[in-house]
RNA sequence: AGGCGCGUAUGUCAAUGGUAGACGGCUUCCCUUACAAGGAAGAGGUUGGGGGUUCGAGUCCCUCCGUGCCUACCA
């Protein structure tokens, strides 16, 4: 929780609960006496998983597979009858429990075996007969054909046992160690001993025909690790065939709930309830809820909502069962009612969650408003332990699944790719993290991780995010000092012929970014909305727009002009920290309580409307959404000429080995109008942020003998004038590189426009885009060679 | 044994069948009046191998190699 609290995790604290909380412990109560009523619970003995360090039963999910490199022990059991010498051997990786077997199986139709099923063996190292039978389970191809049956300490066997009507002889108690059904020799030694035991007196007896490596799982407690005893024991177990044929049908029909990414979790889902088995939800731990049963000093069980119901129903009981005597000792209150001391499976009240916390089983108006809820975020090792159990369980009594989405998210593993464990001691402290780079990197660090991607963790990549904030806080800090005069807020209302360029531009660019980003986090796509929050915000508004509006933004006397520069670029700031502000919560609203203070009202106009009257936050203003009228491709266009033109000419500068302080002159020739007026309106920005003395654009210009020139879009032409700086090899290297390139790229596409088969059978947008960038090409290319030939005159 | 996933720049990872990108690292230059945790300019790729489908494949199909995870009642 208070890892929560620190992540900035935005959540109604008030509505935190646990598990024990009354009012979930009443509806776990409910449930449990619900569904044994309709049977759905029943008490009875079966063959679980058992701890023997914890005591206790596990489920199937508690219990970890684990390859272990161990052996396959071959014994020979020797056949009663006629005093002839014929022996069945059995293969087994747990040789112990042989002295709980109580039969021999063989597929019935192996030839090797039929004239022996129903025949006798002699249980070496017991007195015990044992029979051997034909089960269709045996593989004949495995070992050698002949399985040994020890129905009270193998789930097959139990399986087998109860197919056959098998005894069931228990030789290992639940310490693990071997009961006196094992013999005298073996009473009382634990589990491994006794194997060691057994295998000695089988060689002994001439009876170990051979031992061999071998490779099998073993099951261990998935909290102590210790090796799982299979156990015949009383336990509470839940029929879950019902509920998840429900719970299929739900996502086969309609998708509920969807997850994210769909695949390949939804089939891991289905597949799962597809192959389901009896829950065993009582557990012998101190910890948990008690399970609502009561238990008669004679044995008679009954399952209610409290200890007067549990008396009162055992009454109706004994009264229809005719059992008058002990009605009357009931009534008379000489019968002790003892409740069950098991505890339920933590899973099993995690399980009701979702209706269990508002109200249920009352019909609460948080239980109307807040259910079902609308997403589910885990990781995928949960998918059955909870969501899966889940959407089981909450079909059972509420009218629909629990949650409509499930995002799942990739585990964080260690930097060499290794889950983290404690026992590894390769686990990483988010709290640590959080001191070294803060809360703020570190979330959209985790969010910039491709969905459902296991991710490799390595601090150093929170840098590149903890620059980013520092990115952030600096550019706020440019705004913030020069915001004398700004109107923050209203920068881009209803004065758009006043508009430069680069305002027009940037927000283009940022209703485009609002549009991916809402679509990013619509579809639980993270990483692309921190890509798109990134390359916005450093990218288009850091590098280019702050350097372009620098000049308005900060003239030394304050005008009309400076003031709508300043608000427009303090809007700008506001919109963006809104829309940064989930991935970045803290940076944010301190950047967002400093601009908002500079406003009249403190910033609650900002305020989505539902809130005006609450203290001005970022978190409650409305989040950005994109107004497509304002994505303005004409403007991104001829952006995209001024950065091109800027972009070479730096270019050429570095390349050149111009010193930054030196000024150089600047001739464009664009032959179109409309390029030279785009041109033109950014003169004094391209001027300062190519650190030019002069910048000339016209129709054509003369080059003088020793320029440095770079071809631009639609024919355009950049001329930087260097006589006696300029170095013409490397002018020359320049220009043949970027001539390669172009031609290089030129050539592919004319091939693929060559293509009658691209040309009849690609979309039409396909085919005239590649026209069109061709045509762009050739036409620098050429642009690039008249260079090339006048560089070498 | 089945099922699922992954092999892309030196590293970690992106990319609805349509010009292969980001971040880090590397090279050169710059302490320029928001930011050296920064700015500018660069170098770096037959997308694991081989086939196939398609006008077009990192992307779809087959196969092989390498690697990771999940499920399972072969003793």
């Amino acid at each position: 929780m208070q890892q929560m609290r620190r992540e900035g995790a935005s959540v109604d604290w008030s509505r935190q609960r646990f598990t024990m909380d009354e009012g979930l412990s009443r509806a776990v109560r409910e449930f449990f006496v619900r569904c044994y009523e309709e049977g759905l619970i029943y008490h009875g003995e079966g063959l679980i998983s058992w701890c023997p360090k914890d005591q206790t039963a596990l489920s199937d999910l508690e219990v970890e597979k684990e390859t272990n490199a161990g052996k396959l022990y071959y014994l020979r059991y020797p056949v009663k009858g006629n005093g002839e010498t014929r022996f069945v051997t059995v293969a087994t990786t747990r040789p112990e429990t042989m002295l709980g077997d109580t039969a021999v199986a063989v597929n019935p139709d192996d030839e090797r075996y039929r004239d022996l099923v129903g025949s006798v063996l002699e249980l070496p190292l017991t007195s015990r007969e044992i029979p051997i039978i034909a089960d269709e389970f045996v593989d004949p191809a495995f070992g050698t054909g002949a399985v040994k049956v020890t129905p009270a300490h193998d789930p097959n066997d139990y399986a087998m046992g109860e197919r056959h009507k098998l005894p069931q002889v228990v030789v290992i108690d639940k310490y693990a160690r071997m009961t006196s059904e094992a013999g005298e020799e073996f009473a009382g030694l634990d589990r491994y001993k006794a194997r060691e035991k057994v295998v000695e007196r089988f060689d002994e007896l001439g009876l170990l025909e051979k031992t061999v490596d071998y490779e099998f799982a073993i099951s261990r407690c998935d909290r102590c690790r210790t090796v799982i005893e299979p156990l015949v024991s009383t336990q509470w177990f839940c029929r879950m065939k019902e509920m998840a044929s429900r719970a299929l049908e739900a996502e086969n029909a309609r998708q509920e709930p969807k997850f994210a990414p769909q695949n390949p979790w939804t089939k891991v889902y289905t597949d799962w309830l597809e192959n389901i088995h009896d829950w065993c939800i009582s557990r012998q731990l101190w910890w948990g809820h008690r399970i609502p049963a009561w238990y008669t000093e004679a044995g008679d069980v009954v399952v209610a909502r409290n200890e007067d119901e549990a008396r009162e129903k055992l009454l109706r009981e004994f009264s229809e069962r005719g059992q008058a005597e002990k009605r009357e000792r009931l009534e008379r209150g000489e019968t002790k009612l003892k409740q069950d001391d098991d505890v339920l499976d933590t899973w099993f009240s995690s399980g009701l969650w979702c209706f269990s916390t508002l109200g249920w089983p009352h019909e609460t108006n948080d239980l109307k408003a807040f259910y079902p809820t609308s997403v589910l975020v885990t990781g995928r090792d949960i998918i059955f332990f909870w969501v899966a159990r889940m959407t089981m369980l909450s079909l059972k009594f509420m009218e629909a699944i629990p949650f409509r989405d499930v995002v799942i998210t990739g585990i964080i593993l260690d930097k060499h790719g290794q889950k983290m464990s404690k026992m590894k001691g390769n686990t990483i402290d988010p709290l640590a993290v959080f001191d070294k780079y803060g809360v703020d990197a570190t979330r959209i660090t985790l969010a910039a991780a491709s969905a459902g991607t296991d991710v490799r963790w390595r601090d150093d990549q929170v840098e590149t995010y903890r620059n980013f904030a520092n990115k952030i806080w600096n550019a706020a800090r440019f705004c913030l000092m020069n915001s004398e005069g700004a109107r923050v807020g209203t920068g881009f209302e209803g004065e758009s012929q006043t508009w430069t360029l680069h305002d027009r531009w940037i927000v283009a660019r940022f209703n485009r970014a609002a549009q991916d980003v809402n679509a990013a986090l619509e579809n639980y796509q993270f990483h692309e909305a921190v890509y798109s929050l990134y390359h916005f915000f450093w990218d288009d508004f850091c590098d280019w727009y702050i350097e372009l509006a620098k000049a308005d933004v900060a003239a030394v006397e304050r005008s009309p002009a400076r003031d709508g520069a300043r608000s427009r670029l303090m809007t700008m700031l506001e919109q963006s920290l809104r829309l940064l502000h989930p991935l970045m919560p803290f940076i944010t609203e301190e950047l967002w309580q400093r601009l908002a203070s500079l406003a009249d009202d403190g910033g609650s106009e900002f305020l989505h409307p539902a809130y005006r009257e609450m203290r001005p936050t970022v978190m409650l203003t409305a989040y950005p959404q994109a107004r497509a009228e304002l994505i303005d491709e004409k403007a991104e266009n001829e952006m995209n000429a001024v950065i091109e033109l800027i972009s070479r000419v730096r270019s050429i500068r570095s390349e050149m080995n111009v010193k930054p302080g030196e000024n150089v002159r600047i001739l464009v020739s664009a032959p179109d109008e409309k390029t030279r007026d785009v041109f033109t309106a950014s003169l004094s920005q391209i001027k300062r942020i190519t650190r030019a003395s002069e910048v000339t654009i016209s129709e054509s210009v003369t080059v003088p003998p020793g320029s440095a020139r770079a071809a631009l879009a639609g024919g355009a032409e950049a001329v930087v004038p260097l006589e006696g700086l300029i170095d013409f090899e490397r002018e020359n290297g320049r220009l043949q590189r970027e001539l390669e390139k172009v031609e290089a790229e030129a050539t592919r596409g004319e091939a693929q426009l060559g293509n009658s088969q691209f040309r009849e059978r690609a979309p039409i947008e396909k085919v005239e885009e590649l026209q069109k960038r061709v045509e762009d090409l050739t036409g620098r290319a050429q642009a690039i060679r008249r260079m090339l030939e006048a560089l070498s005159r």
